[in-house]
DNA sequence: CTTAGGG
DNA sequence: CCCTAAG
């Protein structure tokens, strides 16, 4: 009997035409057949119970089957087999066990995957696929009504497949003189043995419990497509038992109600999903295997760690890190990051069929169909490739000061920073310019160009500013500041630094730095727009944004140089040296910032507090 | 649009 | 300096 209960697989075949389909008929469609099915017979009491059938039960089906085995219909076309019962009078029942993997594969499968259940949902979905026949259940509405009733009850008891500790049905009911006859291994490499070969049945999770430790790697290996040294039965078990689950297409939105559900107990009163939800949220911690304490305990000598493991297969809600996170706020990925990433993604695939090409040490342009397209080399995986060049990130219009600039032909500063864009607007007499931009067209390589002159030649320039500028000198000259400087001073300085003034890029002289801190004392840190609005008005360039970066930098550089005074000087970066006593006062500044910001935070404590009292 | 912050 | 996310 015990045998029956647990391992009916003798009868497998015989039950498998006459068992009764709640829906999606093609659950059991006979192509099925060859596969192993686990097969229990139970009798769901009047309660919703299950209980194991009895020996007579068994009889009972054994004359059934013999009777009914060639009237039964053979499972026709789905919807038609909704709620038939085999045999009216019969007080036996089958629950019929699907394995998971019969029953993902049907559509109801792709069922799941469109309606993104949740796991509860999915678990009595699943339990939907059970066969359910009872003598009341005459029409499929009732049928349905009680099996929910069963489905509430069965679920109240432990889950059937994911039970840790060994057999699953033994827990499901309350029937324990039978239950220790159901677990033997030899239903384990039944199950197991499915047509699609890494996958686990319902009883598969039997199995997982039988293996040895080599044995789950092996399957763990199978079910991922990767080795892992973990030994941790636990863990290996979870970890196969959850892939499994996501493999059937059902995404886990919440991983740990899952992880929960298949493991944790069940005393919950699952009728109330979402204070089950909630229960198990805050018990995830007990018996699961994605806990943090878990995982701890899981081996060290595995090389992904469970914790990298786990997170990245339900990269997501895992709240590891309790409620205590970073103050600041969370920031999504950027689109700029995600560009990378599938930059980095192109890269990979690119290098899987790498083009082979003669060794070209340069990019060239090349004639296809009329137009002209500059290509650059790019070596991948050892061999050089040709690839169109095409900037990956998208620039941006010119900023207003570019357009401002035009009122300034002798002084095409920026123009060289967007050669696609400036071709038309070249000025004929700035020869030097001129090449300099097309040579950079030619190798579209971006800035070839030694970074020490360039900040060689801006020390050169800000020394400069700082000689001539005056404030007036600045706010008169309207547009822009460094330009008129320029233009009286150092033309030959000015061509040659054109050539390094990729991007839009002024260097700050120090009078805008005063003026910035100066700015910062008057309206405070942060209010970037209106210093921009009061301090610095005749600034077409100098964003509010590029204020507070060099605030920013400012800042940085002011520390940096409280630094560097105990460990001696470091700095020797060619950049514009800052007098100390404007460092001293970006400090200071930097202090009452962060003595407002704490008085303002302390101020909202104490608030709250006297909300409180 | 402004601010904060990463690149 | 550029870009983007968040308000």
């Amino acid at each position: 009997m015990g045998a029956m209960f647990g391992n009916v697989e003798d009868y497998g075949e015989m039950f498998q035409d006459i068992s009764v389909e709640t829906r999606g008929a093609s659950l059991s469609t006979r192509n099925q057949i060859g596969n192993p099915v686990l097969y229990k017979l139970v009798r769901v009491a009047k309660d919703g119970r299950l209980v194991p059938a009895t020996d007579e039960e068994i009889l009972e089906v054994e004359d059934l089957l013999e009777n009914k085995e060639n009237d039964m219909p053979i499972l026709p076309d789905p919807g038609q087999t909704e709620g038939y019962i085999p045999d009216e009078g019969s007080p036996s029942q089958f629950l019929r066990l699907e394995s998971l993997e019969g029953l993902f594969q049907s559509e109801t499968a792709e069922a799941y995957t469109e309606k993104l259940i949740s796991p509860l949902e999915f678990k009595e979905e699943l339990f939907h696929g059970f066969t359910l026949p009872d003598t009341k259940f005459q029409s499929s509405n009732e049928l349905y009504g009680n099996e929910e009733q069963f489905l509430s009850e069965f679920l109240l008891q432990e889950p059937i497949c994911y039970s840790s500790n060994g057999c699953s049905m033994n827990q499901s009911m309350d029937v324990s003189p039978y239950s220790n006859a159901t677990c033997s291994p030899k239903e384990a490499s039944l199950s197991t043995a499915a047509s699609k070969p890494d996958s686990f049945g319902v009883s598969g999770d039997m199995s997982l419990d039988n293996l040895s430790i080599k044995e789950l790697q092996e399957t763990f290996r199978a079910t991922f497509g990767r080795e892992t040294t973990v030994k941790d039965k636990q863990w290996l078990k979870g970890r196969i038992t959850m892939g499994l689950i996501n493999s059937c297409g059902v995404i886990t939105t919440s991983p740990t109600i899952v992880d929960n559900k298949l493991v944790g107990g069940g005393q919950d009163n699952y009728n109330d999903s979402k204070n089950t939800v909630d229960e198990e949220r805050r018990a995830s911690c007990k018996d699961t295997p994605s806990s943090p304490d878990c995982i701890k305990e899981h081996s060290n000598d595995c090389v992904n760690s469970p914790v990298e493991t786990f997170v990245d297969h339900y990269s997501g809600n895992e709240d590891f890190e309790g409620e205590h996170r970073p103050v600041k706020r969370a920031r999504k990925p950027t689109r700029r990051f995600i560009e990378e990433i599938s930059k980095t993604d192109e890269k990979q695939q690119s290098e899987e069929s790498v083009i082979p090409s003669k060794d070209q040490k340069s990019s060239q342009a090349i004639s296809s169909g009329g137009r002209v397209v500059v290509t650059r080399m790019v070596s991948l995986a050892g061999s050089r490739i040709q690839v169109p060049y095409v900037s990956h990130v998208r620039r941006s219009r010119p900023r207003e000061n570019m357009t401002a600039l035009g009122d300034f032909p002798s002084i095409p500063w920026e123009m060289d920073a967007m050669p696609e864009e400036s071709d038309l607007n070249l000025v004929p007499s700035l020869l030097n310019n001129d090449l300099n931009r097309v040579s950079g067209v030619k190798s579209a390589s971006g800035p070839a160009k030694k970074e020490d002159d360039k900040d060689h030649l801006n020390l050169i320039l800000t020394e400069v500013d700082q000689d001539m500028m005056e404030p007036e000198h600045l706010d008169s000259s309207g547009d822009s500041s460094d330009d008129s400087v320029d233009n009286n001073n150092h033309v030959g300085l000015r061509i040659t630094q054109n050539a390094f003034r990729r991007k839009h890029h002024r260097s700050w002289t120090l009078s805008e730095v005063k003026k910035l801190v100066e700015g910062v004392s008057k309206y405070g840190v942060g209010k970037w727009s209106v210093i921009k609005r009061l301090s610095f008005p005749s600034y077409s360039h100098r964003s509010p944004v590029d204020i507070k970066d060099k605030w920013r930098n400012l800042l940085r550089a002011s520390f940096a140089h409280t630094h560097s005074d105990r460990m001696g000087s470091l700095k020797k970066h060619g950049s514009m040296a800052i007098p100390s006593q404007i460092m001293l006062q970006v400090r200071e500044l930097a202090q009452k910032k962060s003595l407002v910001s704490l008085v303002s935070k302390t101020r909202m404590v104490k608030k709250s507090r006297n909300r409180f009292l």
